[in-house]
DNA sequence: ACGAGTATGGAAAACGTTGCTCAGCATAGA
DNA sequence: TCTATGCTGAGCAACGTTTTCCATACTCGT
């Protein structure tokens, strides 16, 4: 068996093999200003005979990273899969390399895993639905180019995108209203903090709910089960909502595994969907399409939403005193197989 | 509005607010050995007052950089999301923090993550069923340390942990053969590689079937779709069997995904679960557990893997020329909904 | 033929840590 | 009292890049 650790491929063991500069080295690696064609082509050739690999940590030291940070509160989300598709497709063909950091529930978990991203000096960082305060959000952009997904309110120091929830909720309302639903109820996410009461989808989209029943003329009817975007916090806002007399005849779940854990309960209840009581889900995540379930959902377009976050990084990377833009996207309606037209009674 | 950028607090700046040396200052960092208590008390206030965070970029340079890169092959496939955890929750409390590869899908992509995350120095890295030439693999875990996931075939330079696929598929087709079945089908994920076939859990699952059911003497019904571990190749593998005559009244899928492209084709063949037809899966993901789904399916403990691997990892990084360890776990069945005896006819 | 301007390539100083070597200084043993 | 021994803590050289200068060697217009 041959040595373990050949030790490491330099920029150095380059700038021998190809009778050059270390210098010019990495102006070729870099596509810096400054380097002929031929001597483009020698580095080149000496870079793929030795099999050269830049250090990341050397890099980092000096330069950049060329590594992206998507921060991502829950990986059993499959919508947050979508995003992530968008933004390394947007990303693919140029030298970044995106890195996940998994597992951040709660702010201070949160707070732990930014900083460790900040730690390992990431050229950009993306957050999806991040729960930190504002001004800590503002502190973390100024250091480090950031895009925040899925949270509303611009900031001075940060780019954003975001669906338009308030619009997402009103597309359920209608199609629910149009089907004939007044007693229309929603279960959403509890939320006291002030700030995220502005910011975060869940309020916006019991905001959109509310305002949506208003405009319908169904004020009298607005109900809702304030429990946790979970499939534990779905099942237990149906529970509540059954309870109710006289029971709705549709539910707005905020999200999709809300709505899966609503149907489990009205299964559990006996009761029939959309025979029954209609529901409807929001992110169109893979599971709302899936036949056997087909769940009537809001769609976001994650895949849209990551390749505008990371156009937006890569923006920003360039020119960090560019002006913050935010980018708002309208929802669709996939109208499936557990909404339907009320039953007479 | 202050200044964007106020310069990184570094070693030296602790150093001279504690009025020692940098030295004394990264042994108190490492928790090394020389230093008196009172100096390690003076530096870690200096640390908490200034906000001091070392930088991993320039520690990758000289030592280690705290970091595990886990890579991923399917960021949807809510499995693996349970091995993450499982790491995650055995690394809790020391240094290191996780970091995830995504989108690794193919022989191509999942060299150049592999290569990326080497780039990056990291301290260790978990693959998770990895697709590369086993070559391949031998060359990066003599890199840097690693453990391989959901691979079998042991190996002199990394450690590795899987499920006993062989004795999960025994389990699936002893218990339909116990509910009276015979004609019980298999879904399997189409290889060639020669050694993936000895090494993929997906190739030992075929071969726990074949043998399981020619020990329960139904050599004659071995009846195998060979598509992909995917929700279409469940489909579409689903469809084939249901074309044979007589078709089999029991179909055991590779993957819980797999089952759920499967139960959509038996649907739409006017087939009824479990009455017609009985349905099976392997992963015992988050799906196969979901009420109104309900799918037998065969339980690897993610978690439990995930811890394994995550020791695994940081014995192996403690001692690098440490024997390599095999762990395999024992698989159980999760009896749910979609298996039932069979029907007479 | 001369000077100005323009490519081209190199030397050397960072960047923030860690680990090696070594000096100072008590204390214990002879 | 003198040396051997341990322990603390400091100085300094890596680690592998990038980046800022600076020194050439050309080109071109006069």
């Amino acid at each position: 068996m041959d040595k373990p650790a050949p030790r490491r491929v330099t920029i150095i063991d380059v700038a021998r093999h190809a009778q050059v500069s270390t210098t010019a080295v990495s102006k070729v690696l870099r596509n810096a200003y400054g380097a002929s064609p031929a001597m483009r082509a020698k580095v080149q050739q000496a870079i793929a005979e030795l099999g050269y690999r830049p250090s990341a940590a050397a890099r980092g030291l000096r330069g950049q990273t060329y590594t992206i940070g998507v921060m991502i509160p829950e990986l059993r989300n499959l919508f947050f899969a979508d995003i992530l598709d968008g933004i390394t497709a947007q990303l693919a063909g140029t030298d970044y390399q995106v890195l996940i950091a998994p597992g951040c529930n709660g702010e201070k978990a949160e707070a732990r895993v930014i900083d460790a991203m900040i730690d390992r000096s990431m050229d950009g960082l993306v957050l999806i639905a991040p729960v930190s305060a504002k001004t800590r959000l503002i502190e973390v952009a100024r250091r480090v180019p950031t895009v925040v997904v899925g949270r509303h309110g611009s900031s001075p120091a940060y780019d954003s995108v975001a669906d338009d929830d308030v619009a997402g909720a009103a597309l359920v309302v209608d199609h629910l209203a149009d089907l004939g639903h007044r007693r229309i109820a929603h279960i959403e996410h509890h939320e006291t903090d002030r700030v995220r009461l502005a910011e975060m989808p869940n309020a916006r989209r019991a905001d959109g709910y509310r305002e949506a029943m208003r405009r319908r003329g169904l004020a009298g009817f607005i109900d809702i089960a304030s429990t946790s975007y979970t499939h534990d916090g779905g099942y237990r806002g149906a529970k509540e909502l059954l309870s109710r007399a006289p029971r709705p005849t549709a539910i707005f779940a905020g999200a999709d595994v809300v709505a899966l854990g609503a149907l489990e309960a009205i299964a559990e209840a006996g009761l029939s969907v959309p025979g029954d009581i209609s529901v409807a889900g929001y992110d169109n995540s893979a599971l709302a399409s899936f036949g056997p379930i087909s769940l009537t959902s809001v769609d976001q377009d994650g895949r849209q939403m990551g390749a505008d976050a990371a156009r937006l990084l890569v923006d920003r990377i360039a020119d960090r005193d560019r002006r913050p833009v935010q980018v708002q996207l309208s929802p669709t309606l996939a109208v499936r197989r557990t909404t339907a037209a009320v039953s007479l009674e």
